[in-house]
DNA sequence: AATCAAGCGGAGAACTTCTCTCCGGTTTGA
DNA sequence: TCAAACCGGAGAGAAGTTCTCCGCTTGATT
């Protein structure tokens, strides 16, 4: 692939991964070339339809959280600190992005699904690690954590993410949820024993895509 | 107002809400028209433009927050429970799209800013009493609950809200970020002592509208 | 440094979606 | 019962979106 290729290629999956969050999947093409600064002409050439760009977004984004999972295994000794180090890396990659099109049921590819696989069971082995340090709520699964980070790492409307430009809020944020999962912030009284979110449970929420309105 | 025009208002608000959280403010009002059922005539005629919409809109959820503030305020005897009862309330309430929409800088009217101003401080105090006994992390202000709020009571994308119809993991998550607010939780390693964030850090950020694409 | 295949962006046609109004019929309250 | 208020469907016009053609530029190779 030539210079301007792989540049272009990478201002698209960019903008793409940015405009996704912001607008959701059916977000008008034209403004993922905007962002990127494009002519729409290098958005189409590359890739033909729609599910093509998802497809290979999906594959960068998953490929580097994969590499974030085993990054955050090996540096850390400490299981919950692992955890912890894991979903801040995950909240830096927008992780959302990645699940959002992953669970959205376009995903048949087998690549995807192997390492959607292998990323899943090393963060699988990260919490099991700290619930077994005892240091992660035991009510709390990888659901749980993958849920809780979509959820704070998506932009947010109304041009509130001006406050946070370079996300020193939303890490703080973050480390005050974690704070929340640890068993020493559920001390004593447990008032509602729910049992963990399992990341299957999500896959398969997400399986169907959603029914068109009305 | 005849009986028809209030169930119709209300269809409206309702669908609105809804649909401004999932698409943002731009959302095309054909998709409100639709999902509360109506012609659009219907929501045409009462409301001339998209403004009067959101105006009317944003003084009847913050008409309920303030509500759902006070009776937090008088119920609770613990001032840490009655923040958590005031949050619980505000995700119910989806009090995304009150903050999405006040905060978008369309709000001008005096008597919205009037209902924005009484809520904010029947809240602070909330907070402030929480501070003062001690149960509250120092570091934690009314922005960052709010900020938390917007941030767990979203849409999901992707259709996994159908994971939780009844809104049983949206509280649980909520139950476990707020741990991560007390002191207890914050323990003895105060890792990032950060300033707290106040709400009219939010009201600043959001005030100027967003700059167009490009 | 010369060559030329590969890549690029702009303009714009065809199509879809969105906004908003007219009007005949229905519902409500007195 | 009656009049005023309200409702929804159809559809014209405007706006936005998709996608392609084509002449120019960039980059790898010799």
């Amino acid at each position: 692939m030539r210079a301007d290729a792989a540049r272009s290629r990478r201002r698209i999956l960019d903008a793409a991964r940015d405009v996704f969050l912001e607008r959701g999947l059916e977000a008008p093409l034209d403004l993922i070339v905007r962002r990127a600064g494009i002519g729409p002409a290098t958005l189409y050439r590359r890739y033909p339809d729609r599910e093509s760009l998802v497809r290979d977004l999906t594959g960068d984004l998953l490929g580097r959280l994969e590499l974030a999972a085993e990054e955050a295994a090996t540096v850390d000794d400490d299981a919950f600190a692992a955890v912890r180090r894991f979903v801040h890396a995950a909240a830096d990659l927008r992780m959302g992005a990645v699940i959002l099109v992953l669970l959205e049921g376009l995903v048949v590819d087998a690549e995807l699904v192997r390492i959607r696989t292998a990323t899943a069971s090393t963060v699988e082995a990260l919490i099991e690690a700290a619930h077994a340090a005892g240091t992660l709520r035991p009510d709390v699964g990888m659901g749980d954590l993958v849920l809780l980070s979509i959820r704070l790492s998506r932009p947010l409307p109304g041009g509130l993410d001006r406050l946070d430009p370079d996300g020193a809020v939303l890490h703080h944020h973050l480390d005050l949820a974690l704070d929340g999962l640890t068993t020493r912030a559920a001390g004593d009284a447990a008032p509602t024993p729910r049992t963990p979110l399992s990341f299957e449970d999500l896959i398969t929420a997400a399986d169907r895509p959603t029914v068109p309105d009305r």
